[in-house]
DNA sequence: TGAATTTGACCGAT
DNA sequence: ATCGGTCAAATTCA
């Protein structure tokens, strides 16, 4: 997985951070019942090392991406990419007329050579992943289109980068329910052209590194663990250092990982040692931190979802 | 009222 | 002819 990207220089750069990283997942694997009793403070500890060696891990990862630059994967929430499929070509015949004979009802529609000219670019690339939150990935998407696709139960939705028009950015993606009733529903997602606006930033909530967005190439674990231990925290953020939630409540609801908790945390924007300086609380105190977390819950999952990507390392 | 979404038509590929 | 992807008018939403 992770491995098979990686290139033989730096091993033991790589060493080391494959060592931090499976450190932090035999910590988390140990005392991940643990979390029911001790609560928060438990948590973040975990999560402090966790976010500590990922980010090591990314470190690393971001020194050792292979020559023939793959397409930059979005910061995935949850789940597994797949694979890197084979670019989508299309093929820009650039003087091509193709008027588009208008109907009755719409006089509309443009040669589609200009719009596929754009296309045509250096970045064009595709890749799938299965996750169950397609719409939130950290990148700013805006839906453009919706269609049944043969062969399944649920239609697929198009979506395009939200900075298209201002930044000329090509991403697109298509979201696809699969029919397996698992719950929560699993989805296909299928991006298409790695983002070349600025907007979509991925920020490191614990350690307040911002990583530019092309980034990593797919099957990077340590990305899409260090996401899904992402959203239960975007709320402890200051509002000056969140991004700006532009999802469409409609998009939303599908993931339902409404959070409105008030965690208090003071690993927030502390450096790696923030962890061993938690603020001593009394059970009462922990109790009450508890009661007060509605996110603590789906923080517990997130943290049962890194353990399992841990595994891969 | 502007922005975002929905929805059916259009278009290229097969 | 069919299918998947995109366009853009119509509609909805904040």
């Amino acid at each position: 997985m992770a491995a098979a990207w990686c290139m033989p220089a730096a091993a033991d750069e790589r060493e080391r951070a494959v060592a931090e990283v499976a450190q932090v997942y035999e910590r988390i694997k140990i005392q991940q019942p643990l979390l029911q009793v001790h609560h928060q403070q438990l948590a973040q500890s975990l999560l402090s090392d966790a976010l500590r060696a990922l980010n090591v891990a990314l470190s690393v990862m971001k020194q050792q991406r292979p020559s023939p630059a793959p397409a930059t994967t979005p910061p995935v929430t949850s789940s597994v990419v797949v694979k890197a499929e084979s670019p989508r070509s299309p093929s820009a015949s650039a003087d091509s007329e193709a008027i588009a004979t208008p109907t009755e009802r719409r006089p509309k529609k443009r040669s589609r050579s200009s719009v596929m000219e754009g296309n045509n670019k250096t970045s064009s690339s595709s890749w799938v992943d299965f996750t169950t939150v397609p719409y939130e990935d950290g990148y700013e998407w805006r839906k453009y289109g919706e269609k049944k696709i043969n062969g399944t139960s649920y239609t697929r939705s198009y979506f395009r980068c939200t900075y298209k028009d201002d930044a000329g950015c090509l991403a697109t993606k298509h979201v696809q329910q699969k029919d397996s009733s698992s719950d929560p529903p699993v989805f296909q997602v299928t991006y298409n052209n790695k983002h070349t606006c600025n907007n979509g930033k991925l920020i490191l909530p614990f350690m307040n590194i911002k990583l530019e967005p092309p980034v990593l190439p797919p099957n990077t674990l340590a990305v899409q663990a260090y996401s899904a231990l992402h959203d239960p925290f975007d709320q402890t953020m200051p509002p000056s250092q969140q991004e700006p939630s532009s999802l469409p409540v409609s998009m939303q609801q599908p993931c339902g990982a409404a959070t409105s908790s008030t965690t208090t945390s003071s690993c927030i924007s502390g450096a790696e040692s923030c962890c061993d300086e938690f603020p001593v609380l009394d059970m009462a105190q922990m109790a009450a931190a508890a009661e007060a977390s509605p996110g603590y819950d789906l923080l517990y999952e997130e943290l049962s979802l890194l353990c399992d990507s841990f595994k891969f390392y």
